[in-house]
DNA sequence: CCGCAGTGTCGAACCGGTTCGACACTGCCT
DNA sequence: AGGCAGTGTCGAACCGGTTCGACACTGCGG
C-alpha cells in the first residue's frame, strides 16, 4: 500500500544481500557462484536474500572483474543492391543460438564495418565476433586478426587465417543444380546470377556458384547461358523476358538471384509458360522465402539460420574453453540440399519457345 | 620485425597513458573528457599518448563508473505466422539511428520477451529499451514499467502509460485506402487482412485498419467484403481465388497481408486479369518490399525504418537529458502516405468477373 | 597431545574507469 | 603585504562485482 516505493530506488547489490544474509560480500559471491564450498545453511540464507531483494548482478561490474561480457558482436553488412530481408535469417540464427548458450548479441549494422569492429572489440564490449556477408577481400578481417578476440565468419574470404569460416558449399550447389537438370534430360540451361557489382565488391559466392555451374555444364555437355541479372523490379523481369526470347531452346532455368525468383511467376504467366511443363526451374534461396512468396520452385536451401548457428557455436566454444581457444581454425562448407517442390521435370518437345 | 609482440598483449588502460604522459590517472581522465580545465600542454601529451598506445576506454569499467552503458536494448518479437523479413526494416531503423546518436544496439530475439526484458534491464546492460511489434496487451509492458528504465514502443498497446509510443496511424490508413478507391468510383471492395490469430494474439493493428476500412466503407456507401487471409503459400493464393470467385462485382482489392500481396501477381495472371484495368489494387507494406518483388502496386507505406528511428530518438533524449526524462509521455501516430504505382484506376464496366 | 588436512568464512585487493575535495601556484586588487 | 579568485593537478574514494590468501575451527590419525 506504499504509494511510492522509490525511496528504495537504488538497485540492489551483492553487498545488500550479504548484509541481509549476515555474511561478507565474498561469502555471498561464493555462495551464489558455488566456486568454493559453503555451508548449506549460509548458502540458503544468501539465496533467500537474493530472491527476496530481487538481486541481479550488474553486468558492467561483472565484466570488469571477470574480463568476460557474455555478449557477442554481430557485424551485419548491408549493400544497396542485395536483398536485405534475406539477411534476417542469418541474424536470427546467430541471436537465437547465442541466447541458448547464455550470450547476448550486440548487433552492428554500421556501414563502416571495419571501424565498428575496432570499436566494439577494443572497448571490450564483446567476447567475440561473428561477421556476416564476408567478402573475398574483406576489410574487416585484418582488424579482426589484430583485435585478439576470436571471430567466426559466415561467408568465405580469400584468406581464412585465424578465423573459423562457415558457408554454403556453392561449388557443390552449382554441380547439384546442373546434375539434377542433366539427369532429367535437359541439355540447354540459363543461369541468372546476382548483379555483376555484387561480384566486383567481393561477393565471391556469386562466381563460386557460377563457375561451378559453367564447369559442370561443360562436363555434362550442356549448353549454358550465364548472365548477371539486375536486383530490382521491374528490370529483372524485363531481363528474364529478354533471356527467354534469346534462348528459346533452353528448357531449364537456374536462379541465384532473389529478385529474379520473385519476378518469375509473373514472367512465366505473361509468356503463358508453366513450370515444369514448359520450363524447369531451380532456385537458390531460403525455405522461409519460398514459403512466404509465390515460389513453389525447387531450390537449394541457403541454410542461413543454420550457418549463423554454427558460427556462434564455434565462437562460443573458443571463448569459453581454454583448450578450444587454440584449436586449429577450420573452414566448414555446408553440403547443399535440393528441396524438390515440383518445378523441375523432363523437358518436353513443346519447349518454352512455343507459345500455347 | 618482432615475430611475437604479444608480450605486450595486456590491453592499455588509462593508467598506462597517464604514466606515459607523466600525469595522474585523474588528470588523464580529465584531459580526455574535458570536464575540467587542463593546460593545453598536458592535454596534448595525454592525447598523444592515447593515440600512440591505441587507447580505448573499457566499456564495462566506464559503465560501472558512470551508470551509463551507451547501449540500448532492442526487443524484437517474432511469431510463426507473421512475415519475419518485414521486421528487418524496423531493426535497421533502430540500429542505424542508435549508432548515429552514439549508442550500440543489443538485439534480443528471445521468444520469452518479458523474461529477456527483465534480464537486460535489471543487469543494467542497457540504458533504455525499444520494443517492437507491441501487442494490445503486451506482457512485456508491466515488466518495462517496473524496470525503471525508459522505453519506447513501436506498435500501439492498450495502455500507453509510462512509455513513448510510435506507430503508423492504421485508422487513417484505412480511411485513406477507402477514400482513394471511392474517389475513383469504386463501390464494391474486398479487404484481405492478416490471419485471424494475429488479431487474437493482440496484433491490434490488424483490426485497427480493418475497423476503419469497414466504417469508412459504410460511410461512403461502399459494399465491403472483409476477410482474414492465410499468411503462407499456396493457401493465400487459393483464398484470393475463392474471394474473387465469390465477389465477381468487386472492382477493388485492399491488402493488409504481405503473403497475399506476394501471391497476387500469379493469381491475377491465372484469372487473366490486369491491374488496374480489371481490378484496382492497394497494398500496405514497405517500399523496399515493393521494390524487390514483383509488386508494382500502389501502397500505403508501412514506414518501418522511420518508426524505428523515431523511437530511438525519443528514447535517447530521455536517457541523456535530465529534463527530458520527466517529459510527458506521448503517442505518435504517423500519417499514412499513399504511393501511387499505378495499380488503381476507375472501375470499368468489364469488371473482373468477366473472363477475357 | 600434537600436527595436519579439510571446511567454511572473511578481509583486502583488483578490474578500469570517473569524480569529488584538497591544494599549490599564479596574478590581481586593495 | 595580505587576501582572493581562478587555474591546473593530484590523491583517494567509489561503482559492483570476483578472487586470492589467511585464518579459525573441526575431526582425524599417529
Amino acid at each position: 500500500m506504499t504509494e511510492r516505493t522509490d525511496q528504495a530506488e537504488r538497485t540492489v547489490t551483492i553487498g545488500d544481500i550479504a548484509s541481509a544474509a549476515g555474511v561478507s560480500r565474498s561469502t555471498a559471491s561464493y555462495a551464489l557462484s558455488g566456486k568454493r564450498s559453503i555451508s548449506t545453511e549460509v548458502r540458503q540464507r544468501v539465496a533467500d536474500a537474493a530472491r527476496e531483494l530481487g538481486y541481479t548482478p550488474n553486468a558492467g561490474a561483472r565484466a570488469l572483474a571477470t574480463a568476460q561480457t557474455k555478449v557477442i558482436g554481430l557485424l551485419a553488412q548491408f549493400h544497396e543492391d542485395e536483398f536485405a530481408p534475406a539477411m534476417l535469417q542469418y541474424i536470427l540464427g546467430v541471436s537465437d543460438t547465442a541466447r541458448e548458450l547464455g550470450y547476448d548479441t550486440l548487433l552492428v549494422s554500421e556501414a563502416d564495418g571495419a571501424r565498428a569492429l575496432a570499436r566494439i572489440t577494443s572497448s571490450r564490449m564483446v567476447d567475440g565476433v561473428v561477421l556476416l556477408n564476408v567478402a573475398q577481400d574483406d576489410p574487416r578481417l585484418p582488424l579482426l586478426r589484430a583485435a585478439g578476440q576470436p571471430g567466426a565468419l559466415v561467408g568465405l574470404p580469400g584468406d581464412c587465417d585465424g578465423v573459423d569460416v562457415f558457408d554454403l558449399d556453392f561449388e557443390a550447389a552449382g554441380r547439384l543444380m546442373v546434375d539434377h537438370m542433366h539427369r532429367l534430360g535437359h541439355r540447354e540451361l540459363i543461369l541468372v546470377s546476382q548483379p555483376e557489382h555484387v561480384v566486383e565488391r567481393g561477393g565471391a559466392y556469386v562466381w563460386r556458384l557460377q563457375d561451378s555451374v559453367v564447369q559442370q555444364a561443360a562436363a555434362r555437355g550442356i549448353r549454358l547461358h550465364a548472365v548477371f541479372g539486375p536486383s530490382g523490379q521491374p528490370e529483372v523481369g524485363r531481363a528474364l523476358h529478354r533471356l527467354l526470347d534469346a534462348h528459346p531452346a533452353a528448357t531449364g532455368l537456374l536462379l541465384n538471384n532473389e529478385a529474379a525468383a520473385a519476378a518469375l511467376p509473373s514472367v512465366l504467366h505473361e509468356r503463358g509458360l508453366r513450370a515444369p511443363r514448359d520450363l524447369s526451374v531451380i532456385g537458390r534461396y531460403s525455405d522461409e522465402f519460398a514459403r512466404m512468396f509465390s515460389l513453389p520452385y525447387s531450390a537449394v536451401e541457403s541454410a542461413a539460420h543454420r550457418l549463423g548457428e554454427l558460427a556462434v557455436r564455434r565462437l562460443v566454444r573458443r571463448v569459453t574453453s581454454a583448450e578450444a581457444r587454440t584449436d586449429p581454425y577450420t573452414v566448414e562448407l555446408l553440403a547443399p540440399e535440393l528441396t524438390d517442390r515440383g518445378s523441375t521435370g523432363r523437358p518436353t518437345p513443346t519447349a518454352q519457345g512455343e507459345t500455347p
